[in-house]
DNA sequence: CCACTCCTGCGT
DNA sequence: ACGCAGGAGTGG
């Protein structure tokens, strides 16, 4: 459900509430997570601290003291939330770690496309990390020239490559077809296709509709809340997005819809080249 | 490139 | 009953 501004509204809400906080100890109730969890695996944070929250992509991490840490993922339906002990826990908890104010660390998903898993060291997490392209949230000059040489290399359409988490990570399903129409580019135009300037437009304006997302901390349109339980606004601001048969904004051309890759994409055919 | 998989829930 | 859903991997 999250792509990268719904896991970096997450992190910041989540960050006041665990950094400084000591972790007791963790219980698995459920193991069949994309990556199966048990409680034994995750035991060897109990009684440390957390020092950090970091995200890369739609990768979100959560470091303690001693160089361990959490590397969670959300798929679809993936949510962390901290709430007091003793709560009622939702449907498919199924993580729960305590922490020493009373309050505990929970992970909710029912897909179960998600995963909770513990790494021993940085070197671990950095590994995770490094199978990914730039961050779409940040692109600096390094990291548009690595995502421009790999759109650039591949013959797949936009939306397939922007889909591809090694070419930049955290774009997801509403985001590429949000910086696809941003950039008035077709999602079905290849990547070997596009000239400097489509090029540089497609990368803005990746950064621009993540960046303009998480100033509204996420979207959100079924369930899709931050660590506070607190829903995102950016759902009105969408331009393509599950519009289709409604009229453009830009041009008043009914918004298309199709099925590439298995995945819906929308965009409108007047304003998309 | 495509189909298919994991899994549950919701709207039609 | 069916199609669809914010992700990501596998195998052809």
């Amino acid at each position: 459900m999250p792509e990268g501004p719904e896991v970096e509204t997450v992190r910041r809400s989540l960050a006041p509430l665990l950094v400084g906080r000591m972790f007791g100890r963790p219980v698995v109730s459920r193991q069949g997570l994309r990556t199966p969890t048990t409680s034994q695996r995750l035991r060897p944070l109990e009684g440390r601290t957390v020092s950090a929250l970091g995200r890369h992509g739609k990768l979100l991490w959560i470091d303690v003291d001693d160089g361990q840490g959490l590397l969670v993922r959300l798929g679809m339906t993936g949510r962390v939330v901290v709430v007091a002990q003793g709560t009622a826990p939702a449907l498919h908890t199924h993580v729960r770690i305590p922490l020493d104010d009373g309050r505990e660390l929970r992970y909710v998903d029912a897909r179960r496309f998600g995963e909770v898993v513990r790494f021993a060291n940085r070197g671990e997490r950095d590994a995770a990390r490094a199978r990914l392209g730039p961050d779409g949230l940040m692109l600096d000059d390094e990291g548009r020239s690595r995502a421009a040489s790999r759109l650039r290399a591949t013959g797949r359409s936009l939306k397939d490559a922007l889909l591809d988490q090694a070419v930049i990570a955290g774009v997801g399903n509403i985001y590429a077809a949000e910086a696809l129409f941003l950039a008035r580019l077709s999602p079905f135009r290849s990547g070997s296709g596009l000239d400097d300037d489509e090029l540089a437009r497609l990368l803005t304006a990746v950064q621009d509709v993540l960046q303009a997302s998480v100033a509204r901390r996420g979207t959100s349109f079924s369930d899709y809340v931050d660590a506070l339980g607190a829903r995102g606004d950016n759902l009105a601001h969408l331009q393509v997005f599950q519009r289709a048969g409604e009229p453009c904004r830009a041009c008043g051309h009914g918004v298309q819809r199709a099925v590439q890759g298995q995945r819906s994409t929308f965009w409108c055919p007047r304003c998309q080249r």
